[in-house]
DNA sequence: CTTATGCCTTGATCCTTGTCAAAAGCGGGC
DNA sequence: GCCCGCTTTTGACAAGGATCAAGGCATAAG
């Protein structure tokens, strides 16, 4: 098993987090996706006053595995990684999460996973305990919360028989159609991936050098097209398809 | 990759369904820690004209995955996994439930996963639509509901990093500890485990030869003593949780 | 434009785990 | 108490993926 120790991504948070606490929900992107959607407009303003917006630069990491659980926070924008690792330095991501997610752990007192961005990224960040007694007063944020969990519940679920069963082949070509479908493409079909070989390995429990060879190996058969480092094509989404679930 | 089609485990529920219609939440051994404890009694006896106890035996199953989520239930005792699998044949089980738990998809259209009874066990059922219905109107039994799943998703989170991460031997020292800490033993230490080693397998991702192998050696060196099919002694419990995160 | 720094790719080899096969042993039924 | 069926164990072998080790190539800095 091999270990890293990866300085770069355990920068803390700087001293005085840049807030943009001027900003209201009104302009919000977020606020008819994010868990604020469905609040009236005096609910949406009160829990405003709780939260401060934050921004954050690729690499930074807001939450720590087994930390105390001090703030939850919704996604602004940009995407950031969930994740744990074994006392030897293995990491396992557990999940990624994009612009309108919800992040942390309301009622309970610990993170269980590490929260670190993936790109740079604004957050809508609010102190657990007032986050807490907002959403036991306001059912309707409580049950959209419970809708969240249950789908992320979900997800999660489907990702362990990826874990657990799949071939590294099934692996990629699955990881590489949920990029497909949440990312959206530029003109010319490509995707710019938010996470790196090393970030893409830690997600589907397997090595980079693995992940390398069978996107190589995608790109030879013309069912992908790799454009740089982070760029992908999806050539022939048909056949990606069909190398998710046969050898 | 091996497969397997086990119809035992396939058993449609009865047509008619041994129902205890008759049993009230009174004497329910689980009313205290199922997601109805803290219901004031006018709440907790609407909640329970709504469901009906039902009897499984093991191998039955309840839900099917990707089948419409038509309804949820308690389990009172007896356990129960939640699996998935892929198109030919792999199984992955995505959860073991307990006394006390919930099960199925309140909020959702469809179970993303079977349910199937590992031993015989009686659950206390509702039919999805009045469920839903009287959780909305209930904001302590949504409460209870969301903390439950938040719950379950930082366990399925860490279980993730079992997983992907973890090494054979790490597999099966973790899944026996766990055990040990679910299950309660007997007077001579003896846990029955609710599982057979190909079920163990698949909670695992592993295979049954696997387990069997790891579980052999672990009696060699004195960990834990195997006692017939499904009993294990955890002899040496600070050795087994050494073992848990080492080569 | 040139250079330097990491990522990413590629190659060779090893080893853990999966696969295939058969023997052993537990448990239930007669 | 004995036998039969099925689970579990054990063995031999194969292979997918991990590990170790260079080398190539984007990307950013000078």
């Amino acid at each position: 098993m091999e270990m890293r120790f990866d300085m770069a991504q355990n920068g803390a948070l700087p001293p005085v987090a840049r807030s943009c606490g001027g900003q209201s929900c009104e302009n919000c992107v977020v606020r008819d996706h994010a868990i604020c959607a469905g609040l009236d407009d005096a609910d949406r303003d009160a829990l405003s006053r709780i939260g401060r917006r934050v921004t954050l630069q690729a690499g930074q990491t807001v939450m720590w595995e087994g930390g105390d659980s001090t703030v939850v926070a919704n996604v602004i924008d940009g995407t950031l990684k969930l994740a744990t690792s074994t006392g030897d330095g293995r990491e396992q991501i557990v999940g990624v999460v994009y612009a309108a997610d919800f992040i942390g752990r309301p009622f309970g007192a610990r993170t269980p996973h590490s929260v670190t961005a993936l790109t740079d990224a604004r957050l809508c960040l609010f102190p657990r305990g007032s986050f807490d007694g907002f959403a036991l007063r306001h059912g309707e944020l409580q049950h959209r919360l419970l809708q969240r969990t249950l789908d992320d519940l979900d997800r999660t679920r489907a990702w362990m028989l990826l874990l657990g069963r799949k071939t590294a082949r099934e692996k990629v070509a699955t990881f590489l159609l949920d990029m497909g479908r949440r990312l959206r493409a530029d003109a010319d079909g490509v995707i710019d991936l938010p996470l790196s070989r090393q970030q893409i390995a830690d997600v589907l429990g397997t090595t980079i050098e693995t992940v390398s060879r069978q996107m190589t190996e995608m790109k030879r058969t013309g069912v992908i097209d790799l454009v740089g480092r982070r760029g992908v094509r999806l050539v022939d989404s048909a056949a990606l398809e069909a190398l998710t679930e046969a050898g």
